[in-house]
Order: structure tokens, then sequence, then C-alpha cells
DNA sequence: TACCCGTGGAA
DNA sequence: TTTCCAAGGGT
């Protein structure tokens, strides 16, 4: 047996049942693909039962607003995932009558939906040839073949791409796809890969060469930006003020506190006399309750967020800001440090 | 093209 | 504590 079917094989003695893989349904299919790209199986899988109870076909996902998507979405991150989502089920609502499409070159044009994605719909749902290349593929690739390319550099795409198109089982390409997926999870881990099992290591250029933990190989990491918030909590303990975030930074269109950006963790009483402070509170005496800083790590942002409870109301509101009920809080889609933050002092 | 977008598990 | 990175995509 060849490489290809020596995984074939290993996927069908040892692959998990897991549930977006009982079905043939298109919008299943999406709905997992989506909640899984850049998330493990365990984290996204009460997603998952949750979305598809709520919305069991694309018409009623189509059917919602905005904030009732980004609540459910709430904790799980890249919220953009989310509202592509929406715009994508209401597109298929209009366009394509509620029927889900599961041709590739359909599937590519859609919000949200890259290469790997197309690629995974196409050919789970309606068999279509079409090799999946995610993080997986990248690693079982670069491994056996010894592949040195870069992943994340565009040269090194097109040939891990070329690669994977030319392995695919043209007869069953939705259970190679799987098998490929799989055996990098399971078996042919990041980090201590279970080589002493592995059913193809006797062709595996990395553990001939003992290059394991040398592939694959990815460029230069981000670095990550330090950022200081200041959020006001202002409340009476039956309504408090909120702000809706725009769609220009980190958890676009979420809602979270009033808040003052500092380049420094500053002391309470420098950011007492800070312009925009005066802007919003004036001249009035401001008792603080400093309730304390937390880290709230992002991937390409380190946050030191602080909450100080205010005992007095702003005398000007940013258009942004408003007024609510604390039991309006469980609808609203919050970051998960603020969500930490509320639940601690409301039991939400 | 380079950079942006969350959260959490594992080592 | 730090680092990596997970069924990636948008701009």
């Amino acid at each position: 047996m060849n490489f290809a079917q020596e995984l074939l094989q290993w996927y069908q003695q040892n692959k998990r049942d897991l549930p977006w893989r009982n079905t043939n349904d298109a919008y299943v299919i999406w709905l997992s693909e989506v909640i899984l790209q850049q998330t493990r199986v365990d984290q996204g899988m009460p997603y998952f039962y949750r979305f598809l109870e709520r919305y069991p076909n694309v018409s009623s996902f189509a059917a919602a607003d905005e904030d009732e998507i980004l609540k459910l979405w709430q904790g799980l991150g890249y919220y953009s995932r989310g509202r592509n989502m929406l715009k994508t089920a209401r597109l298929i609502q209009a366009q394509y009558h509620g029927l889900f499409p599961t041709a590739y070159s359909d599937l590519i044009k859609l919000k949200g939906i890259g290469s790997y994605t197309a690629a995974a719909i196409s050919s789970f749902a309606a068999n279509e040839i079409r090799a999946v290349v995610d993080g997986n593929v990248y690693r079982v690739l670069a491994r056996y073949f010894g592949i040195d390319e870069p992943i994340n550099s565009t040269k090194g795409k097109k040939t891990f791409q070329s690669i994977a198109d030319d392995l695919i089982n043209k007869k069953m390409p939705g259970l190679h796809n799987q098998a490929m997926m799989e055996f990098g999870a399971m078996l042919c881990k990041p980090k201590n890969p279970a080589c002493g099992i592995c059913p193809v290591r006797v062709g595996c250029y990395a553990f001939k060469h003992n290059a394991i933990n040398h592939l694959p190989v990815k460029l230069k990491k981000v670095n990550v930006r330090e950022r200081f918030l200041n959020y006001f909590l202002i409340t009476d303990g039956k309504t408090i003020l909120m702000n809706k975030r725009g769609d220009n930074d980190i958890w676009a269109n979420l809602y979270d506190l009033p808040a003052l950006e500092t380049p420094s963790l500053i002391p309470i009483n420098e950011l007492q006399s800070h312009p925009k402070f005066v802007e919003y509170f004036g001249n009035q005496k401001v008792g603080i309750t400093d309730l304390g800083v937390k880290k709230h790590l992002l991937t390409h942002q380190s946050l030191q967020v602080r909450l100080l409870k205010l005992d007095i109301l702003p005398l000007k509101l940013e258009q942004k800001w408003f007024y609510t009920e604390v039991e309006n809080l469980k609808k609203l889609a919050l970051p998960k440090i603020i969500f930490i933050f509320l639940k601690n002092i409301f039991n939400l």
C-alpha cells in the first residue's frame, strides 16, 4: 500500500465518532467547519450542538440577527466567523432559496469560506475531488515528504496544496481528506507524535532523519502589542452603563464597558486628570474603587484590563454608550474577560 | 503581502 | 511563566 492508502486504512480503524461525520448535509458540515477553524474539537463541540439546536437549517440561521449569533458565539473567539456566517446564510436564503451549495466553485465565493472550508464542504457533502490543506495536512506532508518550505509563505502554500492535490483519492475524496486530518490530529501531532505506532514511519522523511521537531517550518512569530484598558463600572445594581464596540478593533460589534485606553498602566489619580476622563466626568468629585487588573492574552495583543467602579454618573456619554438593565446583560455578547468581570459582580 | 482577528489546552 | 498552536479567512 502507498502512503495515502495506509492513512485511509488507519483512519477506518481509528477514527473518532464525531457528530458532523454522520451527515451529508452541507449546512451541518459548514456549521462544524467554520466553528472548528483555528479551534480545537473539544472547544468547538458544545458550540456546534448549541448552534444546530437553535438553527437546524440555513433558513433559521438566516433569520437570526447579529446580536443573537454573537451571543451564541460568545467565548469561542474570532467573532468575524459568526458575523460572516450570518451574511452567508442570508445570501444562501436569498440566492439559493435556502439550498446550501456543495460545489467548490460556489462555496469559495461565500464570506467566511476559504480554500480549506470550500474543499472540506464540497468533498464531505458531495464527494467533489478537492484536497483539504489545514494545519494537520501541512504537518503530515512536511514531515512525511521532508518539505522545509514555510507553510505560511505563498510559495509554501502552493507547494503543499499541489502535493495534497496529487495524493487525493479520486474515488473517496471525502474519506481521504478526513483521514489526512485525523491522522495529523491524533497521531502525527505537533508535539510528541506517536511515531512508535505510526503505520507510515518507514517512509517518513522526518522519522528517518530525526527531524520531527523541525518540521513543518513556519515563518516568524507575530509581535504582540501591549495595551492597557481602564474599564468603568457604573451601576446602581439594577442598570449599568455599557458600550457597543465598533468594527475596527478587537471584539468587533461585541459589548463591553465604557473604557479609557492608556499607553501604560498609570496610577488612578493620574487617570483622573486624563483629558478624556475630565471630559466624561468634569470636575465632579469621583469616588473610585479599584476592582483589580487582569491580564488577557490574544494572538496579537497582550491586554492589561483594569476594572474601576465609579460612584458617579458621567456628564457626557460617547455615542456608543448606553444604559441598560443588568437583567439584559445575559442577552449581550461580551468578550471573555468582560464576561468574567461582570459574572463575578452580578452572578450572571 | 503582511497583518489582523480569541480562547484555551498542553508542555 | 512562556510558548506553541488548533478542521483559517479577510483585508
